[in-house]
DNA sequence: TTCTTTAGTGGACATAAGTCCAATTGTAGT
DNA sequence: ACTACAATTGGACTTATGTCCACTAAAGAA
């Protein structure tokens, strides 16, 4: 299984896939993919489901009708130990696990990252807490953000004045942070586990 | 359609067809579900299948393959504005919308309770924040609970000292509430949309 | 009893659906 | 030009699958 490049037609596919699971509940069938991105042949279309499948982004089971099911649902959200300073890409071996969340509860979050230390308990952040993360560069005054400081990854709440850009605690025991940072994602939600 | 009574069997096939789409991420076909509820024919089947559709249990698409998909998803809940002090029942009115969770996330509550407030912002959980509410009769101490105080539902920790029990706010504005009151659930987790 | 409802059987049937195969096209590399 | 490969076609084939129909059996109700 060589995880392949994927072209964009195979792309569709599996979002027409996805679609079909979230609307009607059940995966198309062979045909029903052709229909839907004008490929006449059944054959070419189970061409492609067996490139998805090598690719590890399908699973299926051979030989019974509407066989296949999405490898990641694309709810499913990684949770993150921490960020890595690498930014954009996520390291498989930070991730702890997943949670799926439906689109609304999802808004629009590409990972979970579970709070470290209390910096942010005045705004309700507490230690061990989950926050759903959009991935950005940047973001508006006030806004609740995840920040790359040197290697590290901090949640604190952003300050734009007069083209000055700082990260404030919320928790009078931190001073703000003013020194180089880059904004990494902005902070969409909050799960938190008793 | 008149939301029937379902047999054991019918509710057995609706296990089944969940499980199904649990691991296969497909639903069986009418011949898959005689087989593991060893009924013989497929039209019997399809007799279970029509009287759960028309209990509401079940959404079909006719004349497809595995065309079926259940009406709610075990792993839905509802979100309410208010704790009824009828307890038990979940009175639809009070239902704001849904939220899927996964098994894992859901951490067996039973519905999403909104808070009203800010009496526990020292716990971190602020005026709109969902919490998770997982139905009981009682709690130990030190738990956070929804609890019925006369017709209102409260969000608050339960203390039990020398058999006296309490609910306290964590806020210093508010007072502990000593007067009758009922557990109605305990939070096992919270939800917090940005 | 008789009638009705619910539950189930088994077979026939049309078609929906996955698979196999030979052949074609276009593109990129040698 | 030749080769290799990815993408696609169309048809044939087999089986899976949903549905229809006639019939049976048990349990209640009238």
């Amino acid at each position: 299984m060589s995880t392949k490049e994927v072209t964009e037609l195979q792309r569709r596919i599996l979002d027409f896939i996805a679609q079909c699971v979230e609307e009607k509940g059940f995966p198309p069938s062979i045909r029903e993919i052709g229909r839907r991105l004008r490929i006449t042949s059944p054959s070419s279309v189970a061409y492609h489901l067996r490139v998805l499948e090598s690719a590890g982004l399908l699973k299926r089971t051979d030989a019974i009708s509407r066989g296949m099911s999405l490898a990641s649902s694309p709810n499913e959200l990684p949770i993150l130990g921490a960020v890595a300073a690498g930014s954009g890409v996520i390291a498989a071996e930070d991730v702890e696990g997943h949670v799926t969340l439906d689109r609304d509860a999802r808004r629009g979050a590409d990972y979970l990252l579970r709070v470290k230390g209390d910096s942010m308990v005045g705004a309700g952040i507490l230690e061990g807490d989950l926050v759903q993360v959009r991935r950005q560069d940047d973001a508006r005054d006030g806004e609740i953000v995840v920040a790359l400081v040197g290697e590290e990854g901090v949640v604190k709440r952003l300050r734009r004045k007069a083209g000055q850009a700082a990260l404030e605690s919320e928790n009078p025991a931190y001073e703000p942070i003013r020194g180089p940072f880059q904004v990494a994602g902005k902070v969409v939600g909050l799960l938190r586990r008793y």
